[in-house]
RNA sequence: GGGUGAUUAGCUCAGUGGUAGAGCGCUUCGUUCACAUCGAAGAUGUCAGCGGUUCAAAUCCGUUAUCACCCA
């Protein structure tokens, strides 16, 4: 058999792949050969993804991971799965579909939609585990979850039981209360027309304005205005019949509830409780709004006053909860004006009330949005509200003078004050488009209710983190936690397991005489007064039948008839309230009281696409059905995940099971850093630096992509990669099939027992072979993947290819040809065990190649072996071996030797150690250094020097020896070495260390020094000898 | 504004108390039969600055500067 020059990874890797599919390499539980479970739960990439280069660094590392244990004997699962990825997903199909013109998502329906989805799901689902299997991945596929599974519409090939997970914890987290539904400000994404959570939100600095409005008071009213510097000075004083604000946002200005002012700031301090107006809307109806004092208004920015708008800005919305302002929504789910509600002349009639602190109750109707911007986009809005106001004078001005090139007169100006300034804006992270608050009614996780648990399993070492750095991150943000919103008002999800129902109870109303029945004209009250503003009851449950059984025990207390009416599902309030009137109208008539109806109607919302991913590692197995996976692999081992996730998904996983199930989701989480490209740039598809894993496996092979990331994978280090870098181990993995290749021809096979070789070169390289198979273990152990991967790097190249195969060379033709076989067999054996975890590709297809195997290498016994296996004079004599050789080569090419020619190698003194180590390894110092056999004799004329440990050797180059260069060579090297024995001897000489340094480092001091000393005087010998001759 | 991290060879980065390393690049040499996707030899550093702790600091502490990221 002869091998190629080079390994085909495009042909092999397919093929590959392909055998271990076959042979079920990677199902859960493949070569267990003992107790112990090690489980990693893949973080699910988005069904609508394909793998990017972050993917391929996760993944590999995971890989690592599992590989490694497979090997090992644990009963090892790695669960792969997809995440459907409500609102990515949804926008994926939403953009498919406008760019082939079909009619979109409201035209079909929510139904057509779901079903298109899943469609697309199906086609475009394995795209990205095709692309984790050419990475190597070495997931149990046929354990493949999907976040959506068993969701109802799904399509046959869909069944599993996620979807049941998911209902479940949701209706057990409402009978709770740590589910609750609420009227808050959200974020809100006006091109999605939904909530999206705080994580979901990116504040970026984008160019912005700044603009400045006078309030006048009320009534025309006027105070001294005072302004100081810091030592108190007065620098303006003025008589003001305003107050002036500054926004960066004028059309909330529409919606504003009072003006805020600090409370130790004196400037305003005459005006506190008065009120002013809103200088835009009509001149008729103006506004009047109270100021007020918080502590939120910084007195040193801008005016020190600002206006608050509860329903449109987050620290509004507090300052306005804390005073009692009311909110009033000014927006549509578009982001534009909203058109629906009160006149503008009614709702300014009832705020200007408000203002005056009478309460007004419920302001949701009051639509404060002057009648012609009504239907106008907000930027749009924002245009016209600083027109009208700089219209009217009651924009901040300056005066601007200009000078007429021509004429050279001068133009003075007055001109609204306005700062360009860079601001902070919200954007959603999906939509790209500037996220408005809205005060909307929407679902919450109450996160302080459950976080505690997920705090102290971190603070108690049940969940480690690492590196301990994101430790303090994880606390940080779940000390800090704010509740979670839920629900989105979104198509593709798990539909929210909530059915509502009229609020028929309230206060009496429905059963004026209280007799407990209902009469005529109760019933024609009941409908007459207005069931559009009743509010509503609400009940969780998996299925509609069970929900059913809860509005009938709510519906039981009512008055007769109406506490047995059949609880009916409708589409939604509307037909709710039309089908009761309808029942009531209809019982009325007949008195048949089967015609009474409760309907009630679903959530239509679905819920967050996190609330889901949270459940991860319990609902991939089976979860809430007891089963063995579940008993078996739960708790997971570790979790390897990037930081950018910790917040969104670890932490809701560690809370969501502490609270679910009781117990850490994972004893440890790797987070790991965020590939750069290789200057360092983040890469993104509007920079145009993204790396396409794929690519570079295509070019170079999934194997030398591998290694690279992993030996870039420094703990709490962002990578930085480039094609060059992959290329540098795509040559390693040329590399190891060569020496594989060199082996193969000199018939060498692999296959054997460890063997017990008698040659000094084969007893070191056994004991390297041991050194590094503990150096391995050690960096895995504690997640050092760079370290596990440039040590292998590093011993294969470096001992194996450079030393090792080179002094087998001449052992082939000997008596030690038949060991040398053996040991170079089972080394590079070795090789392929310990390189298999992150290069698991070329190394199954060397195992194949190299010998009658009785498993693949993918279950190959991880090696056990450590420090018993090193020869210490094995060691010791080689170690003297290569020295000599890197001597001699250095001092050749220094003085210039031609690299052909060969060299006597003359012996002018030897301790006995250095005679064994000579004696035992003459061959192959003559073969590396391109010496003659070594013979006795003294330093001439025409020789250089070369010096080893307890020896000193003459290497005669010719007549025409260059004396100055020799001379200088030894002067230099003699140089060196004076200024580090030097450097030691200080050290030695200084009584505090030899006192208090440990008596390694002082004895490992003294060793070093005397080696140099002997060094310097072997070099002050050979100069001597230069010199005189 | 709050927090976290970084600053080491020309470049990209390792290195957590004992006098600095790798890969790439660069220079010189080499077609010895595993590999030119190779081999040999070599050059290159105030370990960001300043203080401190220590017998000993790239490493620990403080501080300054610059950069990056996260959160407001």
């Amino acid at each position: 058999m002869t091998m190629d020059k080079s390994f085909d990874a495009t042909t092999a890797e397919a093929r590959i792949a392909a055998e271990w599919e076959a042979a079920n390499a990677f199902a859960a539980g493949a070569n267990a050969s003992r107790k112990e479970t090690f489980t990693v739960m893949i973080p699910p990439p988005n069904v609508t993804g394909s793998l990017h280069i972050g993917h391929a660094f996760n993944n590999t590392l995971q890989d690592i991971l599992v590989r490694w244990h497979r090997m090992r004997g644990f009963d090892t699962l790695w669960q792969p799965g997809q995440d459907h990825a409500g609102i990515a997903t949804q926008m994926v199909v939403e953009r498919r579909m406008a760019e082939r013109q079909e009619p979109n998502r409201r035209e079909i329906g929510r139904e057509a939609f779901v079903e298109k989805i899943w469609a697309w799901k199906q086609e475009s689902g394995d795209t990205i585990i095709n692309q984790l299997k050419r990475l190597g991945a070495s997931c149990d596929w046929s354990r493949n979850a999907f976040t959506m599974s068993g969701a109802p519409g799904a399509p046959k090939g869909e069944e599993g039981n996620f979807h049941d997970a998911v209902i479940r914890v949701f209706v057990d987290l409402y009978d709770k209360g740590i589910i609750y539904r609420g009227k808050r400000l959200v974020n809100w994404d006006p091109h999605f027309e939904t909530a999206i959570s705080d994580l979901e939100v990116e504040n970026r600095e984008v160019p912005g304005h700044m603009w400045h409005f006078k309030y006048p008071l009320a009534g025309g009213e006027t105070y001294e205005y005072v302004e100081r510097d810091e030592d108190g000075n007065v620098t303006l004083r003025e008589t003001r019949n305003y107050i002036s604000i500054a926004t960066t946002r004028p059309e909330t200005m529409l919606g504003d509830g009072a003006v805020a002012v600090h409370p130790s700031d004196e400037r305003y301090a005459a005006i506190v409780g008065k009120l002013c107006e809103i200088p835009v809307g009509p001149k008729k109806h103006r506004r009047l709004i109270p100021i007020i004092t918080d502590e939120y208004p910084d007195p040193t920015f801008g005016s020190g006053a600002v206006k608050i708008t509860g329903a449109h800005d987050f620290n509004d919305y507090a300052v306005a909860m804390r005073n009692g302002i009311p909110l009033y929504a000014l927006m549509d789910s578009k982001g534009a004006m909203r058109e629906d509600g009160l006149s503008y002349e009614d709702s300014a009639e009832i705020a200007t009330r408000a203002a005056q602190g009478e309460d007004v109750g419920d302001v949701s109707n009051v639509n404060l949005v002057p009648e012609h911007l009504r239907g106008l986009d907000r930027y749009e809005a924002r245009e016209r509200v600083i027109a009208e106001i700089t219209a009217e004078g009651l924009a901040v001005t300056y005066l601007h003078k200009e000078i007429d090139k021509e004429t050279n007169a001068e133009h003075l100006e007055r001109r609204a004050l306005v700062d360009a300034k860079p601001i902070m804006q919200p954007f959603g992270d999906r939509s790209n488009v500037v996220i408005e608050p809205m005060l909307t009614d929407q679902w919450f996780v109450d996160t302080q209710k459950i976080v505690g648990p997920a705090l102290e399993a971190v603070r108690d070492g049940r969940t480690q983190i690492l590196p301990e750095q994101h430790k303090k991150v994880y606390f940080n943000w779940l000390e800090n936690i704010e509740p979670w919103t839920i629900s989105r008002q979104l198509w593709w999800g798990h539909q929210i397991p909530v059915w509502y129902g009229l609020d028929l109870s309230l206060e009496g109303q429905v059963d004026d005489d209280h007799d407990g029945a209902l009469d005529e004209v109760e019933i024609f009250a009941l409908l007459e007064e207005g069931l559009v503003h009743r509010d509503e009851i609400h009940h969780a449950a998996p299925h509609f039948a069970e929900v059913v059984e809860q509005f009938r025990d709510s519906i039981a207390g009512l008055p007769q008839p109406l506490e047995i009416a059949r609880v009916i599902e409708v589409a939604d309030r509307a037909s709710a309230i039309d089908a009761f009137a309808q029942g009531l109208a209809d019982y009325n008539l007949s008195q048949d009281p089967t015609k009474l109806v409760y309907p009630v109607w679903r959530d239509p919302d679905v819920l967050d696409t996190w609330f889901s991913s949270g459940l991860w590692p319990i609902g991939t197995l089976g979860w809430p059905e007891t089963t063995p996976e579940m008993q078996k692999y739960f708790p997971t081992d570790v979790l390897v995940t990037g930081f950018d996730i910790i917040f969104f998904w670890v932490a809701r996983m560690m809370m969501m099971q502490m609270e679910v199930v009781k117990n850490v989701p994972f004893h440890t989480v790797y987070v790991h850093g965020l590939v750069r490209d290789e200057k360092g740039a983040k890469m993104s598809k509007s920079k145009g630096n993204v790396i396409d894993p794929l690519l570079l496996i295509d070019e170079f092979g999934a194997d030398a992509l591998r290694m690279t990331l992993t030996s870039m994978a420094a703990m709490g280090r962002d990578p930085k990669l480039g094609p060059r870098h992959v290329e540098g181990f795509r040559n390693f993995v040329t590399k190891i099939w060569n020496a594989t290749r060199f082996a193969e021809m000199n018939g060498v096979r692999g296959g054997g027992a460890r063997p017990e070789p008698n040659h000094t070169v084969n007893r070191w390289i056994i004991g390297e072979v041991a050194r590094i198979r503990l150096a391995t273990d050690e960096a895995l152990d504690s997640y050092r993947f760079n370290d596990a991967a440039t040590g292998l790097y590093a011993f294969v190249w470096g001992k194996v290819c450079d030393w090792y195969v080179e002094f087998a060379k001449p052992l082939f033709d000997g008596e030690h040809a038949e060991e040398t076989r053996a040991t170079m067999g089972w080394v590079l054996d070795q090789c392929y065990l310990m390189l298999h975890p992150v290069m698991p590709f070329v190394t199954e297809e060397l195992w194949a190649l190299t010998g009658d195997r009785s498993k693949m290498l993918v279950h190959g016994d991880w090696p056990t072996y450590g420090d018993e296996l090193i020869d210490a004079e094995a060691d010791r004599q080689m170690n003297w071996v290569i020295a000599l050789i890197e001597s001699i080569r250095s001092a050749r090419a220094q003085i210039g030797v031609p690299a052909g020619a060969k060299l006597d190698l003359i012996v002018t003194e030897a301790d006995a150690s250095a005679r064994a180590a000579l004696a035992a390894n003459a061959p192959l110092i003559e073969r590396l250094a391109r010496v003659n056999a070594p013979q006795d004799g003294a330093m001439a004329k025409g020789m250089i020097a070369v010096a080893a440990q307890g020896a000193s050797f003459a290497l005669p180059i010719g007549d025409v020896i260059d004396a100055a260069a020799e001379s200088a060579r030894l002067d230099k090297a003699k140089g060196k070495a004076l200024k580090d024995a030097d450097g030691l001897r200080k050290r030695l000489g200084n009584p505090k260390f030899v006192e208090n340094a440990e008596a390694e480092v002082i004895e490992e001091t003294r060793e070093k020094l005397a080696a140099l000393d002997e060094d310097i005087s072997r070099l002050d010998a050979a100069l001597a000898q230069l010199a005189a001759m």
